[in-house]
DNA sequence: GGCAAAAGTCTACGAGTGTAGAATTATGAG
DNA sequence: CTCATAATTCTACACTCGTAGACTTTTGCC
């Protein structure tokens, strides 16, 4: 079925190649996960789409669930709003407002992790694992950079308010949201995230707020 | 197997009872996807949870898609967080922080309908389901209460705040968020609900923010 | 008490799932 | 060219899913 044609410039099929399989593999399962989550996508479609059998996947992850252990690790393991600039810096809270409109205006794959945690949280399993990453990897290093109260909860809610965001834009598709121009987008969340990143709420009446004795 | 013992008392077992069967395997079915999601139960067991077997289910909905419709449907039809005072009230923003973090505190069913949303969100037509009832309900409602810029544009965002919170103090379980006594979440959601609400930014630098002419 | 109709259950089917083990094919070294 | 071996596929199994049709049990009415 497959003619040589030409013999040794890059091959139009991938001849046999374990690195390259594996890695094809575990794009197509990102893609895939990202779509439909966890339960919605069967091994044989990832399989097709890096071109494979359903039992090569297995046969290189051991199983379904390891692959998706490996994805979401993989994929958490580069940062993509939380850049080492924008955690030094003292305006990072609407650094990351303007990132997170910009990343789910388009439709890379930029921030399939996310996406994927949040089409998979149907799973318990999945959830786990999700969980795991996030804590280790995001929640860890945001609240690292918060000063001030709170800053455990304050990362999670920045967190928080990055799923929510995208579940509404991309996932459910609030017109509000889908529909709209970034700048405003970026003019109403920015405030927000800044105050949550400086832990300053300067709006509703004091509260009996006890300042760490440091 | 089942013996009289006495007659005419209240029975231990439901009697056949075509609308109260209705309305056991309606509540069966909301507490099941709102723990699972839509795949991740199955009618039979959502048919146990009612005391009946999987063919009833159908029988009275239809369909398993159908059946969750009216869930859904039947679920979004009371509020919640969005009650009438809240509503019109000058602190609503602080009123529904203070109402997410409560009802996402105990176990209650309070908030199945974002949590079937969310659980859901994997299956396509579940989604769609899920997106048409909530721009009826909630970013109506809420839009038609905001007063100032860009309403439509803040009201999704609360949503999607209430939304991406769940997410993470339910569903993945942040332990920042999970363990974090109630107080303290409060203290620090209120300002930002309520910046949300108002649509005064006076943190940040000054924008070029026009104000309706009105 | 008898009986039609409602209420509910049983059995089964076809499709899809993840995955284990055997069989097959291409690859690179001698 | 030869051939061991890694890379890949084929076949099959046990399971769950949603659901259709036939069947059995209870209920209210006369």
């Amino acid at each position: 079925m497959r003619r040589p044609g030409t013999k040794r410039t890059t091959a139009p099929v991938r001849r046999r190649n374990a690195t390259a399989t594996r890695a094809a593999i575990l794009t197509s399962a990102r893609q895939a996960f990202a779509r439909a989550g966890y339960d919605g996508v069967g091994v044989r479609e990832i399989a097709k789409g890096a071109g494979v059998t359903a039992m090569l996947v297995n046969r290189y992850f051991g199983s379904k669930e390891q692959l998706f252990g490996e994805v979401v690790a993989d994929i958490m393991a580069r940062p993509i709003i939380l850049t080492e600039r924008t955690l030094n810096s003292p305006q990072g809270g609407e650094e990351m407002a303007a990132a997170l409109v910009d990343l789910t205006s388009a439709e890379g794959q930029a921030l399939d992790g996310f996406r994927i945690m949040l089409h998979s949280a149907s799973s318990p399993r999945a959830a786990e694992i999700g969980r795991g990453q996030i804590e280790a990897h995001y929640h860890k290093m945001l609240t690292a950079a918060l000063r001030g109260d709170h800053a455990p909860q304050r990362a999670a809610l920045l967190l928080a308010f990055v799923a929510g965001f995208q579940v509404m834009r991309q996932m459910v598709g609030l017109s509000a949201l889908a529909e709209c121009p970034p700048k405003v987008l970026v003019e109403v969340l920015a405030p927000l995230f800044q105050q949550l990143w400086t832990g300053e709420s300067r709006l509703s009446r004091p509260h009996q707020r006890r300042r760490a004795p440091l």
